[in-house]
RNA sequence: GGCGCCAUGGUGUAAUUGGUCAACACGCCGCCCUCUCAAGGCGGAGAGUUCGGGUUCGAUCCCCGAUGGCGCUACCA
């Protein structure tokens, strides 16, 4: 017999923001597809028409794409399996709900609100598993048709079968629950809108998924999905439960322990690639274990649901802000200048990308490979190099760390000492001008090391640690002779301001 | 309360799926480089595998129990 096409699917709500842990489930489903030469099918989940909204669904297919995910099937392009949004499939539940009762595999439940809370009550009293009692299970089909009929609300259960239900998890091996502990589960409302646990199976089911991956909380869903794959006589699946991404505190990862979305990753100048790989890591971990980075190409070939881990991982920013570095540092100069503009554009120091001539594009590349070594992310690059667009020679003054360092009277000289060489000198500044005036201010006040480059560093950038003087003079020299929406500072400028003649 | 899942340094993962000193990475600390910061290079500390039993010549690995964490316990998804 030929082996069965792997078919898996992210199903998301577009009910909020894409974050971390359904990324990851997205991830997971797609290497795994990848890797088996599989299809990846994207469906919406949206009947819960209160919050489900239009904006969000385009949100989350943004951040998809911005991840690198793509999907063979989905709504909009469509496939053989459509459509792919729930709302859209209203009519094929209702149909294979009717099927389900007259072949007296569901029934209709008339119970209301308040018998079965005070259900409930007693069984939590009897310290019991909450069940159903199953009360409806035997009103005779004329005697439920009839009750129907006149008008008498009714939600449908599926008749659960009297047998333990178990499944296989290619994360934790085989998950066995007890009858007893699973009621007859609702699969319509008595408003007539089937429930999330009914439309993602028969959606399973009709779109032929042969692994569902994703996050554990499903995990006590399972046994009614499977007795619902059971009750139509269609194969079961594969499950694949991944575990919660946990915070720093042991705690399901939330946006109170900082910015988790996917979108806010991107803001912040985290690279695609970075987050791919770091989201790769939790919860997987390639065989032998000493690589830890790896292209989308090798996740694919390395990645097998088996080496997934059960336990839940505490979600570690340093780490991913390493592989951003890593990343950072890989990308090509070009590709980093693109995407680290409009965080500069935004402060108003830099022209708008498109209109940009070429000399100032060139010096921002200095700017860059000067500071990227420097930040996690993109976001702190215009901190970083903000004493070049902006040198606020008070403030400077005013620190108190680098009073300290001014107040003694060997900077006093040295600062006196590099004064006179700036004023004696017209025209730009090198590097290697810059490095003979040091040597003339070290023989003129005898000082060196530290008490030698610090006050000059704090006269030039307004603090007493930054990059290398040598990479530095030229953006202050050429940055000077741009065009840019606020003028960058020369040397001669800086000293101006911070010693008056 | 019930049911389920999980448990290796601070964190994420390894460990020929019972076989000698528990490995790698992040983070941390130190050293080198250096005017400084970052980067980079080198080195170090940090777990005897949650605890208690059992099986075995031998358990991180298998079984039982306890503890702890998490999830589910809706006519939410």
């Amino acid at each position: 017999m030929e082996k069965k096409e792997t078919r898996v699917r992210f199903a998301p709500s577009p009910t909020g923001l894409l974050h971390v842990g359904n990324a990851r489930t997205a991830l997971y489903n797609w290497l795994v597809a990848r890797h088996t030469g599989g299809k990846f099918v994207l469906r919406i989940e949206d009947t819960d028409v209160e919050r489900s909204r239009e904006e969000h669904e385009k949100q989350l297919i943004e951040d998809l794409r911005w991840l690198g995910l793509d999907w063979d099937e989905g709504p909009e392009m469509g496939g053989p399996h459509g459509p792919y949004r729930q709302s859209e499939r209203l009519e094929i539940y209702r149909k294979h709900t009717e099927q389900l009762l007259t072949e007296g595999k569901a029934y209709r439940c008339f119970c209301t609100a308040e018998e079965l809370e005070a259900e409930r009550q007693k069984a939590i009293v009897e310290h019991r598993p909450q069940v159903y009692s199953g009360k409806c299970r035997s009103i005779a089909k004329t005697n439920s048709d009839g009750r129907a009929a006149a008008g008498e609300p009714f939600a449908v259960r599926l008749r659960i079968p009297d047998k333990p239900l178990r499944f296989h998890d290619m994360v934790r091996g085989e998950v066995e629950f007890p009858n007893e502990t699973v009621s007859d589960p609702i699969l319509v409302r008595s408003s007539g809108i089937p429930v999330y646990n009914y439309v993602v199976t028969v959606d399973d089911a009709l779109m032929e998924i042969t692994h569902v991956i994703r996050g554990d909380d499903h995990i006590s869903n399972t046994p009614k999905q499977v007795a619902i794959y059971e009750a139509f006589g269609w194969p079961v699946p594969e499950f694949a439960h991944l575990s919660t991404i946990l915070g720093s505190d042991r705690e399901r990862l939330s946006k109170r322990h900082g910015a988790t979305s996917i979108a806010s990753f991107r803001e912040m100048g985290i690279l695609p690639e970075a987050l791919v790989n770091y989201l790769a890591l939790l919860g997987w971990g390639a065989e032998g274990g000493t690589r830890e980075t790896f292209t989308r190409e090798e996740l694919i070939k390395e990645f097998r649901l088996e080496r997934v881990t059960a336990s839940p991982a505490v979600f570690d920013f340093d780490k991913l802000h390493w592989l951003n570095r890593h990343y950072l540092k890989l990308s090509s100069p070009a590709h980093v200048l693109d995407l680290a503009w409009p965080y500069f554009a935004k402060r108003q120091w830099l022209p708008a990308r498109d209109v940009a001539d070429k000399q100032t594009v060139d010096w921002f590349g200095k700017l860059l490979t000067l500071f990227l070594p420097a930040v996690d992310r993109l976001e702190q690059l215009p901190e970083k190099a903000q004493f070049i667009f902006h040198f606020d020679a008070m403030a400077a003054k005013a620190n108190e760390e680098n009073t300290q360092i001014l107040q003694s009277g060997s900077a006093q000289k040295v600062l006196g000492a590099f004064a006179g060489c700036v004023r004696a000198h017209h025209g730009v500044v090198t590097p290697e001008l810059f490095k003979s005036w040091m040597n003339e201010v070290k023989s003129e006040t005898g000082r060196k090391g530290k008490e030698l480059f610090h006050p000059v560093r704090i006269a030039l950038t307004g603090a007493h640690s930054g990059p290398e003087f040598d990479k530095l003079i030229p953006l202050f020299e050429e940055g000077s002779a741009l065009a840019l929406p606020e003028h960058v500072l020369s040397v001669r400028e800086r000293i101006e301001q911070f010693i008056p003649a």
